[in-house]
DNA sequence: CATGAATGAGCATTCATTCAT
DNA sequence: AATGAATGAATGCTCATTCAT
């Protein structure tokens, strides 16, 4: 299910460390001079591999993108994930999870505006499997808006819960992807606007 | 205030004739395979031009992707002030602003996704000017909600208004952005509920 | 029918003279150090062209590759046909054409050998293209035998005759790719000796 | 006399249990892709071998080519050598070795391609090593002949005959690097016409 | 002004060989 | 002896830009 990325090298544990070094070399280097504009060289030496070592971790400068993607993803996924883990009736669990994901858009930034930029750039099929990334984080949302409509927490109709989802995810990426005008603000203050404004859309 | 792209050429109606039959064949090519994936050669080929007279109208392939920002933005900005050619309280000529916005986004879909994915690859005196146009349109809801204000149509704090702002333009540019989800919807539904969301977070 | 290189440059005459130097500069590369051993910067260099000006002409090291095998046997071919135009009955011109035959082997033998020993990096459809000019040489021998036997001036069964063409071609060029053992040996000798036993062994 | 490959390993057997294990390899490896789009990985691999283990038994990937080529002239020889053990007149013993050595051709098909092919990649001493025994060869026919007109079994001259014995290895060798053309004839066919022709062109 | 051939720096990737373990 | 990860020079090819005609 899962896209594996092939590697020459047999000791797994080696892998997963040399790829987290090229990862986080890579997110930097993307994020600052975009894919295209990134060498595999910078790549290699950033990640403190030789030119050829780093081809024994992946097999195309695309497999690097795509391990990024991923990776930003997963950080995401996970740490929103975390955040589901309170009791309480839906609407409580979104208000979190809206402040948590928000919270998240701020710490990653860059990697999210990666994302933006950089994923049209990856061959199709990790491009699709970036998209279903993407969408299982929509997919947190989608769920909780229905478990709000089921538990009587939340006031909307089951045919607008798609596009709030897609509502919240984006409404909290802007402050990665429109920076340049945000800056202006403060994040608290954006934080606390936003989640106001989608609990209300959502019919709290 | 402009930027002004030099040109070899002294003529200035035949450097607009090239240089709109320069961005109408950039566009197509960007929104396929992407600015770095593009070559020169292919856009003088797409644009009737040979390699060499493309740069008779263009110093360089950045310029090129400036330009058709430039147009992106014009074209935007052109449908979105002739929207707002209506009399009446604020309110409805948001809403009139509104529903054109999401319909411009809708047409020019490739556009706009264009800008977000290969933006960032101008250089920064041209990047300035794009992201100034951006706000240039942010700007046009800005003023609609500060007249809503002041003429009681909108019950909101001017405090919100920045934010509001944006958030109006990001709802209606997602329809872009996120159409690998989003195709799903039809379109006169995201349409109508988008509105609606937007409307009732402004206070009408 | 003929398989067609593809080249960047419109001019014919141009694509003609340079493609020449290319495949006069190549052949004697890979005659000294072989196809893999040589360089594209090496043969631009020997063409009198830069790096990029021969992926103008030529859109891969094996295209060139190619153009040398072409070339090579469109001379042997020319050089062929001319010693058939001779009147007489076909064992005159058979022996003829066998003397030709030799005597372009001795004056091409590093083009020769390289047939023998590069032909097989030619991608597929290049190879069978090539395969098909050593044919078209074996058939003229094979035509001329089977006139031989019709005018009566040869004395042997034409289900012989295929396999005495490729008889006649192979002790032809085994000048050029057994030189290493045969360079004790006089030209002129072994041009009259292999000329009669062919000739006997063809029924003359 | 004979070319000592060096060897990190002290144990005699296991290098030629080792080496005749990396021949078998590469032969195949080599006939299918040739010498130099086989890479030392993949050699190692198909022996059985780590990638450094290679180079314990073999100082470089020519070394490789040179056992392949040894082991290939070996055999031949071998096979060639043991047709001769029979009574009789020369002639007799002649006709017996050309048949056996154009039976050896058609189970070797690909190793004699493969020296035609790839012997050219050899250092130089390699390289005449290899000639040297490809000479052997051709002495087993020239010894032949020369008995045959001793003992009076051949009517030729001592002159011809070494051209004759050149001729005998490449009427049968043709039979491997013309396959190509020659598939369409039947081996008992071949075998059988060249065996003739090169006994009369003998002198039998 | 227009053409299109030429330039050459630049890049992703490969692979024979080495060497620490 | 064996392993297999690491090295880094080398190579085929691309492409933005220039400039002679």
């Amino acid at each position: 299910m899962e896209i594996t990325i092939s590697s020459q090298v047999k000791d797994p544990e080696r892998i997963r460390q040399r790829r987290a070094e090229i990862v986080r070399a890579a997110v930097g280097l993307f994020a600052e001079k975009g894919f295209h504009r990134t060498t595999t060289r910078e790549i290699a030496q950033a990640s403190g591999l030789s030119t050829g070592a780093l081809y024994e971790y992946v097999a195309s400068k695309e497999d690097v993108l795509f391990l990024v993607c991923r990776h930003i993803h997963h950080t995401i996924l996970q740490q929103l994930k975390a955040s589901l883990a309170v009791e309480g009736p839906a609407v409580q669990r979104l208000r979190q999870s809206i402040q948590a994901f928000i919270g998240v858009m701020d710490s990653m930034q860059d990697e999210v505006l990666l994302i933006y930029q950089e994923s049209k750039s990856l061959p199709s099929p990790f491009l699709h499997e970036v998209l279903r990334q993407e969408s299982e984080i929509t997919q947190v949302f989608d769920n909780l808006l229905h478990e709000g409509i089921r538990d009587g927490s939340l006031r909307t109709s089951p045919k607008n819960v798609p596009l709030l989802a897609h509502d919240i995810v984006v409404a909290g990426q802007m402050w990665a992807f429109r920076r340049w005008a945000l800056n202006t603000m403060d994040f608290a203050d954006f934080a606390a606007s936003q989640t106001e404004r989608l609990m209300e859309a959502c019919g709290s």
